[in-house]
RNA sequence: GGGCGAAUAGCUCAGAGGGAGAGCACUUGCCUUACAAGCAAGGGGUCAGAGGUUCAAGUCCUCUUUCGCCCA
């Protein structure tokens, strides 16, 4: 027979992703096309400026899973884009880059700003969008959205002005976490903190009505002591009772403070006394607040020492630091300096150590819309997978503190608040009013921007149309399913289930999906300081995007992080390879191909009757583990039975009709090949779109449609556990074959001759006329297959349960190594019956074990008997 | 200080009450007309340690050790 070379020898991954990724845009496939229920995804929005990482990879790669498969199985699915404006991130970028050619943002003042902004927006919107198609997304772009685009900037002025008209947004003079790199405020959790070796600074305060007796403060921050206005101790601490309502006189400022009282102080921590100062430090800002106490700030907001520090003015803070340390030394006020090691907030978007400083913010309360979220989780309604994600939730939740949402930068939402020059008023105000509402008077607008993520918090219904009431907004919302990083469930996830409740009255998705971290191969974080990251882009150049895709999946197994290795990946690329090569076998040899409907598979054989029910079978349990979001198992499934099942056996038993069998023989064989194939890449096109699609594509009668949009596959026959059983034997047959061949150091050209000899009739009659599997694969001739047949002389002897294998061999047969053989065998089978023989043997587990469960070992007692029986006369007839 | 997670083959990881598994790596033999990115065979484990529950424990409970993460 002539073969057709219909597909290149190896899987060429660049050849077809292109290709495909534009079919299916272009026919819109991945718009929500199907009558069926809706299922909705909203994409995380990734930075506009940002580039794809292996974090998004992941992220994707699980969306997409999910968004083809329920698109394939007829639901209404949409899976909506976008990208997020990224307010500081982006600002710093832009700033950066401005610095190159020597020019600041306020050189270049706001307006020529932020149309450098959107210049760079533009660029690179272009670029994350570019990087989100490589991958397969089978996002809908023609409802793309952006978090600054016209819709959603709407959508984020009414939702403030609503909050600000009921009360929940309201300006405050505050202690807040302040950059002072990027100048501007930032929320508690835009802190990062990180354990930094520094000192413990301990100083003398001598009291002022004696000033030989000093009490003895330990800071981490000397440099703040400029602007202490008291010293704290414990009521209950005995040390410190006599000085309670006394004054000290603060060194180097020459200025009384009271030491006062409060339960806070720990006594534990350095002497038991503790200096306030509420200008510089959240804790004491509260107990400044309680106490009465006045505000002196030393440092401003570009981390410089202000007038109020004396002749420190004008002094970067680190600077200011030694020279106090020095001042106090020379005076000698400093008891003594202890190296300590704590921990040290950072700016999450820049890495400058935060400084927290007094300033007017925007803040929202939330302590009213976080209770009818804690709800929403508790009572179900929003499901976090794995489970134990939401105690994190609730955790914050129950805990959380007001929001400030507003950031002094330029890049983002406008605080939509007018002043008015005249009359002082101030009100929120959809649109851009040029006048005072109650006195005419001129207005001006609120300098600050909101923080990034008050846009986000209304990403799954502000994507969808809202505040207008349209029809994707009432078809797909609430959202199906959230895909997303544990790192910003309270950045994000939680924000949205407030904002969804508060604003739509509903949950914004009915289940969370907590994807796990990449990390390198080590286990340790990738980060572009370690030079351990792996850039998707490049892998997707190695290795072809179905690869990442499938490696990606593969690892993904509920409440573990992932240690991602390029070997994983090549292993991947390898099983989409070994499927190439399968299909190319399949495709060459269809050339007099005629699809048959089912109803006339009346000859199929024990082969065939067994890779149809172990593909049945694999498709409901593939089913069963996407419906889950087991991405892991559903991967190893299906890597499992192409590789294990279809190609390791059922292809090459399918070579001999395919080559010498009649045309009806052939025929039908063919007609099977194609229909698992056909099925294994349904099941499969979630995971591996490209190479699925284009193989579909040159299945025959596939012609004219895409897989993209097939149906599911549903188990059409019943499992048949006859024929499954009978290929288990089979296999073993075949197994202790090649064993003794190998063993025998038999050439793999050479046809061995055998002869099977059954201590069990009935299973003599399973196989009686299934020789032929044997012979394929164990490369031999079955001789004879009888009950209880003789053994010859000059055989190897092997033996699977209830069979010995006789192997005729050439001249004389090596005695010693047979025995050792057998030997080997029968120690492993005396093994497993005194494990089970001392069960039997134990009254509770015979009284106690399920009945099922005890016959089953009785069984497997008998069966096991019998084995080494049978084995040592082998052993013996040597 | 509080909480969470992990510990199974040399490496990366599945398995979640009844016969220790995969991929890679390793050893041996094969370019067998789909595939050497492959085929066949093999070696390799006190399932971190201790105690407990159970007829039965990688699997459930407690403690210990080590590592990682989150919060304060």
């Amino acid at each position: 027979m002539k073969e057709k070379l219909v597909l290149s020898q190896a899987f060429d991954p660049h050849a077809v992703e292109e290709k495909w990724y534009r079919v299916w845009e272009g026919k819109g496939y991945f718009a929500p096309n199907s009558s069926g229920q809706p299922f909705s995804i909203v994409i995380p929005p990734p930075n506009v400026t940002g580039h794809l990482h292996m974090g998004h990879a992941l992220n994707l790669t699980l969306q997409d899973i999910v968004i083809r498969f329920r698109r394939m199985q007829g639901y209404r699915a949409l899976w909506v884009p976008g990208t997020d404006h990224a307010g500081i991130a982006t600002q710093n970028v832009v700033e950066k880059e401005l610095a190159k050619g020597g020019l600041s943002r306020e050189e270049l003042g706001r307006e020529k700003f932020l149309e450098k902004v959107w210049e760079w927006k533009e660029r690179y919107h272009r670029r994350i969008v570019e990087q989100l198609k490589k991958m397969g997304a089978s996002c809908d772009w023609t409802r793309e959205r952006f978090t600054m685009d016209e819709g959603l900037s709407k959508a984020v002025k009414e939702v403030f002005v609503r909050l600000f008209e009921e009360g929940l947004i309201y300006q405050d003079e505050y202690i807040v976490n302040w950059c002072p790199r990027c100048s501007t405020a930032l929320a508690d959790i835009e802190v990062e903190y990180e354990e930094h070796p520094s000192h413990l600074w301990y100083i003398r305060y001598p009291l002022k009505d004696d000033s030989h007796l000093f009490l003895v403060v330990a800071t981490t921050r000397p440099e703040t002591m400029l602007g202490d206005v008291a010293l704290a101790v414990n009521p209950n601490d005995e040390r410190y009772k006599n000085f309670i309502g006394r004054k000290v006189i603060l060194p180097l400022m020459g200025r009384e403070i009271p030491i006062i009282a409060d339960e806070y102080v720990d006594t534990d921590f350095g002497t038991g006394v503790l200096k306030v100062t509420p200008a510089h430090d959240p804790h004491d800002f509260e107990l400044g607040e309680k106490h009465g106490l006045p505000l002196v700030r030393v440092i401003d907001a570009r981390g410089v020492m202000t007038e109020e520090a004396g002749r420190f003015a004008g002094l970067p803070r680190e600077v200011a630091r030694q020279k106090v340390v020095n001042a106090l030394q020379e005076k000698g006020l400093l008891e003594k300096i202890e190296d300590y090691t704590h921990s040290v907030g950072h700016c999450y978007r820049c890495g400058t150590v935060i400084e927290p400083l007094v300033s007017r913010q925007w803040f929202v309360r939330m302590k009213n819309l976080a209770e009818e979220a804690i709800r929403a989780v508790q009572d179900g309604r929003v499901e976090f997978i794995p489970e134990r994600w939401s105690k994190v939730y609730f955790e914050w939740m129950e805990n959380i503190r007001d929001w400030c949402i507003s950031r002094q930068i330029w890049w983002g939402h406008r605080i939509p608040v007018f002043s008015c020059k005249d009359c002082g008023y101030v009100f929120a105000h959809r649109d851009n009013p040029v006048e005072c509402p109650r006195c005419g008077g001129p207005v001006a607008q609120d300098e600050d921007v909101l923080d990034t993520w008050f846009s986000s918090a209304l990403w799954p219904f502000s994507t969808l149309g809202w505040p207008e009431n349209t029809e994707d907004l009432q078809t797909f919302y609430p959202t199906s399913l959230l895909v997303t990083g544990f790192d910003i469930i309270f950045f994000w996830v939680a924000r949205m289930i407030m904002m969804g409740l508060k604003f739509m009255g509903d949950i914004p998705f009915r289940k969370v999906y907590i994807t796990p971290l990449v990390r390198d191969e080590k286990g340790k974080k990738m980060s572009k300081s370690l030079g351990n990251t792996i850039d998707p882009l490049e892998v997707i150049e190695k290795y072809g995007a179905d690869a990442l895709r499938f490696a990606l999946a593969w690892l993904t197994v509920q409440g573990r992080d992932i240690h991602l290795s390029l070997r994983r990946v090549e292993a991947a690329r390898n099983f989409m390879n070994k499927l190439w090569n399968a299909s190319r076998f399949v495709l060459m040899n269809l050339e007099d191909f005629e699809l048959l409907p089912w109803s006339s598979w009346d000859n199929l054989d024990l082969k065939d009757r067994w890779i149809l029910s172990r593909f049945h079978r694999v498709v409901t349990a593939a089913t069963q583990e996407l419906e889950n979001l087991n991405f892991g198992q559903y991967v190893q499934l299906i890597y499992d039975f192409v590789w294990g099942e279809y190609c390791d056996w059922y292809v090459e038993w399918a070579k001999e009709d395919l080559y010498h069998g009649d045309e009806g023989t052939r025929r039908k064989t063919q007609n099977v090949l194609v229909y698992v194939l056909n099925g294994i890449l349904r099941i499969l096109h979630p995971v591996a779109p490209f190479i699925t699609e284009e193989i579909w594509s040159n299945l025959p009668g596939n012609e004219e449609e895409n897989l993209i949009i097939t149906p599911w596959p549903s188990p059409m026959g019943e499992s048949d556990e006859e024929a499954e059983r009978t290929v288990g034997v089979v296999q073993e047959i075949v197994r202790e074959i090649r064993y003794l061949r190998a063993e025998l150091g038999i050439s793999p050209a050479e046809k061995c001759r055998v002869l099977l000899n059954f201590s069990d009739r009935n299973l003599l009659d399973r196989l009686r006329y299934n020789g032929r599997y044997i012979e394929q694969l164990a490369k031999c001739v079955v001789e004879e297959m009888g009950f209880e047949i003789a053994k010859p002389r000059h055989v190897a002897m092997g033996r699977v349960p209830g069979i010995d294998v006789y192997l005729l061999v050439e001249g004389l047969v090596d005695v010693e190594k047979e025995r050792e053989r057998l030997g080997k065998k029968i120690s492993s089978v005396d093994a497993e019956i005194g494990r089970i023989k001392s069960k039997l043997e134990n009254q509770d587990f015979l009284n106690r074990a399920p009945q099922e469960i005890v016959e089953r070992e009785r069984e497997h007692f008998r069966m096991l008997l019998e084995e080494k029986k049978r084995l040592e006369i082998l052993r013996m007839g040597m």
